[in-house]
DNA sequence: ACAAAAGTGTTAAGTCTACACCCATGA
DNA sequence: TCATGGGTGTAGACTTAACACTTTTGT
């Protein structure tokens, strides 16, 4: 058999759209970039494929390099290839979002890295079509946990009923009545309550919960409903 | 500048699963593979990214060549990326889906290209991982479809209800009480009665209606709900 | 006249939304 | 003791699901 010997390559990257919740505020991973073109530009986290790896493969190492992070939850987007979007050279991107608890990796991240959160509402100029990539990332993440309970990656393991209610309310600009909120949530079968309270955030302390990992893993694919109306994904 | 010298590239293919509805069934268009490797084995219509094009508009290139389709629905999906998946030569594989009038091409298709439209039911075993693209469009017209009216796209510019029904039928494999459904879809607003009634299913004859298009494009991110319940997605 | 598919309405069950007060505690 | 955030229940509105009979017409 012979090689496709009469057709283009081309250079293949992984770009990661890194989300984090501080329990206030959504925040994306941004570094600045190490390597010419764009030197010192603010950048999303990306690299390219190698010969050895898979796209899934790429996606991780390249995410634990530049941050140290390892097996947060990663899913593809879409992948990017207008002819000009790198001006070097035509560089595919194929576009990956994560969702990692900020707080196991904030001070490691600051330190090791060039890497830095940045709220949602704040994100600078990017490079390259980097800026595309965050819209339509935000646009997942909504269209996403609208229908499946991923924002518990964003989380700690242990965490409140009011500060899984931000964490919706941030994700979807929106405000929620928080008695209907509770309800849905525990409707869901979804959370164990747990004995002790979280203090930090008020006097009388809030019960800590966590995930009945039984169940979300078996719900995973299942349609929840904690938003009120979906009609607010539209744009 | 440079270029990213150290680098690897890649081939970088686009396929595409394209769907049709006859009526009654939903269907693949294949085709027998004309080049080697796997000269002559059922495949989807697929090609390499040229230099000077984008993904889309590979995509849509390689749609014309090989069907004469044109300015069909094409959605990009997934990208696939295993070291091996081609076994001449890592090839990087973007996926899209079409759903395209049967009716406007099935006579023009099966004449001029070596395609074939196949029941999603009975689809041949397939070259390289063209088999996990299959399944991964099944799953993603459903979710696609469950809210968002994309189905039309299927069916002629006039339909009757019992062909809509039975289209949304056969996608969701699932029965729907008739009441029901025209109750659903009609208070989408998205559609227009017709004076004319279609004569083939029946002898009383079925009214046409056809797609109120200012709606139509203005609702298509809307959430729909024609589906009774989305459970239904689950696997 | 009958077979075959099209068309149409109602009721009961379930779900969703709006809404307000008491509780626990640290300062 | 008071200020702050946490926790809980209900009634009315709305939506959904279940269900059966009449109409049309070609043969």
């Amino acid at each position: 058999m012979t090689k496709y010997s009469k057709q283009s390559r081309f250079l293949v990257a992984v770009d990661c759209i890194v989300f984090g919740f501080d329990g206030e505020t959504l925040k994306l991973l941004l570094i600045k970039r190490s390597f010419n073109p764009e030197k010192d530009k603010w950048s999303l986290m990306g690299g390219f494929v190698q010969a050895s790896e898979s796209l899934d493969q790429a996606a991780n190492r390249i995410l634990k390099q530049l941050t140290g992070l390892e097996g947060v939850y990663l899913e593809q987007m879409y992948s990017f290839g207008e002819t000009n979007r790198d001006p070097i050279e035509r560089t595919i991107s194929v576009s990956y979002f994560a969702l990692v608890d900020i707080h196991k990796y904030e001070k490691q991240i600051s330190t090791d890295f060039h890497a830095e959160w940045v709220p949602l509402k704040r994100i600078p100029k990017l490079i390259f079509d980097h800026q595309d990539m965050v819209e339509l990332a935000k646009k997942s993440i909504r269209y996403k946990a609208a229908l499946h309970p991923i924002l518990f990656e964003l989380l700690p393991s242990r965490f409140t009923l009011p500060q899984l209610q931000t964490l919706y309310e941030s994700v979807f600009n929106t405000s929620i009545d928080k008695r209907n909120f509770s309800k849905r949530v525990l409707a869901t079968g979804l959370l164990i309550k747990l004995n002790d309270k979280d203090k930090a955030g008020s006097k009388r302390g809030a019960y800590y919960y966590q995930l009945n990992m039984q169940k979300y893993y078996a719900n995973f694919q299942a349609f929840i409903n904690i938003i009120p109306n979906p009609d607010s994904l539209q744009n």
